[in-house]
RNA sequence: GGCCCCGUGGUGUAGCGGCCUAACAUGCCACCCUGUCACGGUGGAGAUCAGGGGUUCGAAUCCCCUCGGGGUCGCCA
């Protein structure tokens, strides 16, 4: 990347110059990083986007330029015109890449001061982030967020070239169309133009991609701005990016190879450090539950848990009795090497599993004393299920969660659902603290079949699990009449390190099975049509098969930037409350803006 | 809507009932300094301890409320 040729103040850019360029004269443009003045030298570390170069200001080459360069401060904006020099023997700076090189100035001058910055800008120090949004174009000049900043451009970039060159076409989208009653609040717009009557911005480009099927596309995309008026997570902001994706004449497997491929170049070009898990593991829904805990698990390491029903209830402890009683299950993992585990720290992960509904987690520790699984005695066991547990039922539980001395197994019993959520929650912490990832990896897998539906119990109806427009598989169709909950839906996952990264699915284009969905999540044939009518009269004009996948683009980018939060690879991101600390947004209208708007404002007990 | 954490000169931290007339680092200002690169030296300015209320002889410190930021549960088809 150069800026070369692009702006006329400046015919170099700070980073590029080297060797290279000895003896010539460049004109540089830039912010002042530092400044370093020795009373007689002032050495200046120019900064552009491109890098830092120390130029020099000699009061024998130029006094005029070296009394400006005394004016000169942290962040003013400045134009320069020298000559790249060979830096003194001995005075290299290998920390540098224009280290080698110096520019010694004959020409100077201030286009612009600045006021002081209110945090550093040239330096890597933890600022408040309530500091950074507010003076967000600040932050945003600092090295690591210009770094993010030009990741998120390659993804994109790659990602466009790669679809164009399987021959998708990007198509823009409305951003004010139409509120459905699906899904998340939607981000309402008053019509100015229909008294009463709204738009919403979209969720996702959903049903607009699916009529752009109808329409033959074949093969669209779009880097997709979505709106969810809900409440905010660190990997959750009011507006996101969505790679949304869709094809005709398709079944699941040309949208997982082709996704697969597109991440794997993806990431070979934009960090090709980063080790992929290759093919993409593929897990059921049920195997990712039963084995994670989680419809995301983090697939950089294994933990998986283990089922331990069987063992558990021919022994004579009542917690496990009493939970295979009714119903439940008596589930663990292993944590390799936690035998020692502190009173202190057993506490720590009983109040996480307790704060998640678990009654508590019943521990063993195998003492490191034995040299294998099979010479572990009674005594070298630790736990209050101990005595009512045989040697041979502890060394069948060690066996299946494959854990040896030295080990601590994780043992939760209850409800199905609770244990697998718990032990799912506890197995991402003790991986944690573990450190059992490896952060040079980046796991990405595919969960599929997952159910159709769930049923709603404060809604007191099925709801999908995806969206409403999921194809059934064909052979579970026929259970949509008897048995909602058996119906598996032919939509996907994609997860990274234990993110949701993106989700898809074969779409229903027939308007008959769709209506039939329709009415299955509780709409009245009267409701459908203003809701839905369009989707459904589109379908009756020859629909194409269709299906596709939409993937969260700032999560993509947090993990492949290694950031904790979604709000470091956005330039200008919401806080927790929605609110811009740069714009001071959302802010209040005035009176003559809501009359417009055929609006008045509600007053509030 | 619930729970948890944080808020002290510009920035980052220390102080956690009296030793605080609030410390340290850095930044800022002035002066000195021709090879520095987190330059160095000397001197200086800069804080109603987020805001409000309470407890106490005494509050940055303890309690309550409000505001702001963050994490999380609910929510997010």
């Amino acid at each position: 990347m150069s800026l070369k040729g692009v702006i006329l103040l400046k015919n170099y850019s700070c980073g590029e110059l080297n060797k290279r360029h000895l003896g010539t004269e460049v004109s540089l443009a830039g912010w002042v990083d530092r400044r370093r003045d020795h009373g007689g030298l002032i050495f200046i570390d120019l900064r552009d986007r491109e890098g830092i170069v120390q130029v020099v200001f000699n009061p024998e080459v130029s006094p005029q330029c070296h009394e400006i360069a005394s004016q000169m401060r942290s962040e003013y904006v400045i134009r320069v015109v020298g000559m790249v020099t060979a830096r003194p023997k001995g005075t290299e700076n290998s920390k540098l890449a224009t280290g080698e090189i110096e520019v010694v100035i004959q020409d100077a001058e201030i286009l612009n001061p600045s006021l002081t910055p209110p945090f550093y800008i040239n330096e890597e120090t933890e600022v408040d982030e309530s500091l950074r949004l507010r003076y967000r174009y600040l932050d945003l000049r600092r090295p690591r967020m210009k770094q993010n900043l030009i990741l998120r451009y390659r993804v994109e970039r790659a990602i466009r070239n790669f679809l164009d060159s399987k021959g998708f076409i990007e198509v823009e989208t409305p951003i004010l169309i139409k509120s459905t009653p699906e899904g998340a609040r939607d981000y309402l717009v008053p019509s100015r133009r229909h008294l009463g009557s709204f738009y919403a911005l979209p969720q996702s480009p959903q049903q607009l991609k699916q009529l752009l099927m109808v329409a033959g596309v074949e093969k669209y995309f779009q880097l997709a701005r979505c709106f969810r008026d809900e409440d905010t997570r660190a990997d959750r902001q009011p507006e996101f990016t969505q790679l949304d994706l869709e094809m005709s004449f398709i079944d699941e497997e040309d949208i997982l190879g082709l996704v697969e491929e597109m991440l794997t170049s993806l990431v070979a070009a934009v960090k090709p450090g980063v080790k992929l898990l290759t093919p993409f593991p593929r897990l059921s829904y049920t195997e990712a539950m039963e084995n994670y805990g989680t419809d995301k698990p983090d697939l950089r390491f294994g933990m998986k848990i283990a089922d331990l029903t069987d063992i558990a209830q021919e022994s004579g402890f009542t917690i496990f009795e009493s939970a295979v009683a009714s119903g439940g299950k008596v589930k663990g993992i292993c944590a390799p090497g936690s035998a020692d585990y502190t009173h202190k720290q057993f506490d720590e992960l009983n109040q996480l599993a307790r704060g998640l509904g678990a009654g508590g987690i019943i521990t063993i520790s195998l003492s490191r004393a034995a040299g294998s699984r099979d010479e572990l005695t009674m005594e070298m066991v630790r736990s209050v299920a101990a005595k009512f547990l045989t040697l041979e039922q502890i060394k069948r539980m060690a066996s299946r969660l494959e854990a040896n001395p030295g080990d601590l197994l994780l043992i939760i019993a209850g409800k199905p659902e609770v244990v697998n959520l718990v032990l799912g929650e506890l197995r991402q912490e003790m991986g944690a603290r573990l450190k059992l990832a490896d952060p040079a990896q980046l796991a990405f897998g595919y969960i599929v079949n997952f159910p159709l539906l769930h049923w709603s119990k404060e809604m007191g109806r099925w709801e999908a699990e995806h969206h409403p427009f999921t194809m059934p598989r064909d052979e579970d169709i026929p259970l949509i009449d008897t048995a909602p909950e058996k119906v598996r839906g032919r939509h996907y996952d994609i997860v990274g390190n234990g993110y949701e990264i993106g989700g898809g699915s074969l779409r229903i284009y027939q308007a008959e099975l769709q209506r039939k969905i329709f009415r299955l999540l509780g709409y009245k044939d009267n409701e459908i049509e203003p809701l839905f009518g369009h989707l459904l009269e589109a379908f009756s004009y020859g629909a194409p098969p269709h299906g596709g996948i939409a993937l969260g683009i700032d999560r993509l980018v947090m993990l492949l930037a290694k950031e904790k939060t979604i709000r470091e690879v956005i330039a200008f991101p919401k806080t927790q409350e929605a609110t811009d600390l740069t714009f001071k947004a959302p802010s209040p209208i005035t009176e003559e803006q809501l009359a417009e708007l055929h609006l008045c404002l509600r007053e509030e007990d």
